[in-house]
DNA sequence: TAGATTGTTAATCGATTAACAATC
DNA sequence: TAGATTGTTAATCGATTAACAATC
């Protein structure tokens, strides 16, 4: 029992939204929740639900359902959420902005500790809470401040320079939304994250006929109580 | 040969990505990519760039490799990209202003034709090309306007007002970037797209040993000629 | 107690990988 | 021709679904 099997890659995904509604049932005074009632959320199934949780340290209770602080609580631990991480957007236009100031980051341990731009009208400025330091000074900065993940937002001439900055600084994790296809060591992390592609799944998805995919982040209209 | 079948989900996803890669390849004036060559860029494998490319209609030259652009344009086929479809943006925030001027919808056949807020300081503006209506209008617009697929980016409270709107008007596909479950008939197509997933999910994968992994959207360094 | 629901193993299903004949 | 690479089928692997004993 001490040695910990990896989470499966879609059960990760699933745990992250599973996160997202147990947060929402914690505010809503929500004390327990069955596997049944979270599949009916999510838009999955009891089974489902039961087999993901099932990789987590000892949670719920036979015939109650689950304690929703709990498992909120068991689920970041699983995530990795309770360590603090410094995190840096590296391109501070509009979608660097949106990434700094629209995402919850730090309510999951993810500290915004660095931002960069080549920019003089925006080096300088502040994004939040962190100044925008220029990006010449990007490596320097990130060791310094210990970032471990960051997303990079910048024009397609500038990425992979930067990210092989980032990589020298020692992070380990990114989330690439620009376009270019990022070459780094193999033990940092990429997720490519083109809003576009987006875009051209939910339209194929409409339009092809893949309207109840049980596939991560697709969900249909909830399957409750059936 | 006439029934062609639904292509897997985890395909879907892929073949969208390489569209990416393609049209980079397009510009660089390369002709020919082969499965290998591709697989490399992308950062799986050539039998899995074969296996996704086999449900397209005709593309490859056995010996010779695939051309870049009839596979660029047998790709946007099969994702049913060809199709003019109106796009509409419900909230004009900073992150519905990104989705409107920051992803190149228009390139894929993805019309932005609406958009929408409450706020009467941003009502009557325009985004982009498309004048911003009060959401009050936003059945009728949609209508009239044959909006069919919509990303969603308004506060919480909003979210599944807008969605019902959204569906009543004739929406099939909804990007939802709010935190909230939609309720919506099966018929309709949901993806959630909480971008702190995305934070939460490679910060999994850097600490929680998910490096390698051949899940969509996971890329780590790519493997070629191995 | 009876009903409900978890934890967990087994069965099924689907996706990825491997292999190779066809052919450019 | 020989080398390369596709198209396609078969084998393997992993994820989802089903099932049910344990137990609250």
């Amino acid at each position: 029992m001490l040695r910990r099997k990896r989470i499966a890659w879609p059960t990760v995904v699933r745990l992250s939204e599973y996160l997202i509604i147990l947060e929402e049932l914690v505010e809503n005074g929500v004390d327990v929740v069955t596997s049944r009632e979270l599949a009916g959320l999510y838009g999955n199934n009891a089974n489902q639900v039961r087999q993901d949780l099932f990789c987590l340290a000892e949670t719920g209770r036979v015939g109650q359902g689950y304690s929703v602080p709990v498992l909120e609580r068991t689920i970041r631990q699983a995530l990795g959420l309770t360590e603090p991480r410094g995190v840096a957007i590296v391109g501070c236009g509009r979608l660097g902005t949106v990434l700094a100031l629209h995402v919850p980051l730090a309510n999951y341990g993810l500290n915004l500790v660095a931002a960069f731009d080549v920019d003089p009208n925006i080096v300088g400025k502040n994004l939040g809470a962190v100044r925008i330091d220029h990006a010449d000074r990007m490596t320097e900065i990130c060791r310094d401040r210990r970032v471990r993940v960051a997303a990079l937002s910048v024009p397609e001439e500038a990425a992979q320079d930067s990210a092989s900055k980032l990589v020298a600084a020692g992070v380990v994790g990114i989330l690439n939304y620009t376009r270019v296809r990022l070459k780094v060591p193999a033990r940092v992390v990429v997720q490519n994250r083109q809003i576009i592609c987006s875009f051209i799944q939910i339209a194929c998805a409409a339009f092809c006929g893949h309207d109840s995919l049980p596939s991560p982040g697709l969900v249909p209209d909830a399957d409750v109580g059936r």
